[in-house]
DNA sequence: GGACGCATGTGCACGATTTCACAAAGCAGG
DNA sequence: CCTGCTTTGTGAAATCGTGCACATGCGTCC
């Protein structure tokens, strides 16, 4: 066994709701509270707090018991098991709007993503500077991701470029890919993909809008009123 | 019972799932394919099989056995069932780098979800036109979501505003809200919350880059390559 | 130094979702 | 019209995720 024992898998579901503990943990730090109880997170993160201490507890066991967390020891374990403790540069491919804003957003640069470089098709738009970031060519591509040695790609390209993007960073050795095109996208196994679909989003509220507005129509009773919840993701 | 008769609840899972099928089969429709098995689209949506007709069973039985469904028809009935047969107007709250992105997106406008209103708390920005709305003051909202009937809002704000733009939201009378602030909204239950988080998905991402490298380290295998497989959302 | 109270960590039951496997049903061809 | 091939629709099993309930362990106070 090396050092570093090989950590056992913790479910998907649970790694998708540790950014948000990180988050808030981040806040209750910088906020000058330094022991937080499962409940009192589970309450700002919107979720069950028994939920919250088995998430938790696929990292270790990291409570003491009667007391509660250790804030800063939890952003710390938090911030290793997400592989947070050092930066990962990303290369966005496409500088339409999307790309741009992309590039401009803080959410990048400021949170260990740093833009280390953005392509496009278009000879256009080569060399105009996106938030510090030189706009090269879709050839450089490989020879961008190799010199950085990046390993997450951002497509923001149109729905027809989105798989030639894709080809293109998997190709040029990126393991993950964040998919802003409206496509489904092929990839070898083994490279991770996350969606994110504007549409998507809005047609399942929509969907429940309609639900609502049939509901509605049938004299059936609205929601409970007053009562307040955090996050209903639903 | 009324003409509509109420539906039977469609799981979470299997909503989110429909917006997918939707992009694909539209697509299969303007390229000419008028029938498609549920293999078919499941290997065009990166699902199984079963996946796919157990989805679409939920809306009713229109698919043929010996032959598969009429992409059409399955057109209409997913709009249909998610409440797309008209339009759903959306107000943006935050007019800054996000909140124009957002409105210039072609992806409201183009996909029945147009951009009725953007307001912002900034005078130095009413009246600016951002691709075809004017932005208004944050105190009209109510005024405009009354206006134009609006149930749906998006939030566009910088995180320390993301709570008051919520509590407005729901008071102006808007039901479901899509959050794009990387925090979680407190709403009455019954309003339907989606977050949309960048940071969120780059750490999960970031995740996986992490426990691959730690497999590395410990000379464990890769995962198999050659093999192509359709979005791995892992 | 012992008793008490509190919050964690986890076994277990439950509910939701995925997948399998197959009967039912339509179509084509003889 | 009957047989065979194909693909749907769906019970039932398997898997995954959630939430309850409580034993365990830690800190505190007397």
């Amino acid at each position: 066994m090396p050092p570093h024992r090989t950590r056992r898998r913790i479910p998907d579901a649970t790694v998708a709701r540790l950014p948000i503990y990180l988050q808030i943990l981040a806040e209750q730090s910088a906020g000058g509270v330094d022991n937080i109880s499962s409940e009192g997170l589970a309450d700002l993160a919107g979720v069950n707090a028994a939920k919250v201490r088995k998430d938790l507890s696929y990292l270790g066991s990291y409570g003491t018991r009667g007391v509660g967390y250790d804030v800063d020891h939890l952003v710390y374990q938090i911030r290793r098991e997400l592989g947070l403790d050092h930066d990962w540069p990303v290369v966005i491919v496409g500088a339409g709007n999307l790309g741009q804003a992309l590039a401009g957003y803080g959410g990048f640069n400021d949170r260990g993503f740093p833009v280390a470089g953005i392509v496009d098709i278009d000879p256009g738009k080569f060399d105009s500077v996106v938030a510090g970031a030189r706009v090269r060519p879709l050839e450089e591509l490989a020879q961008i991701v190799a010199a950085k040695g990046i390993s997450i790609g951002v497509i923001a390209t149109p729905p027809t470029a989105a798989q030639d993007a894709a080809d293109r960073l998997v190709k040029a050795g990126v393991t993950s890919i964040l998919n802003f095109a409206p496509i489904v996208l092929s990839v070898p196994v083994g490279i991770v993909v996350r969606k994110v679909d504007l549409a998507v989003e809005l047609q399942i509220l929509s969907y429940h809008e309609q639900r609502r507005s049939v509901a509605d129509q049938n004299g059936q009773l609205h929601a409970v009123p007053a009562e307040r919840g955090r996050g209903a993701t639903a």
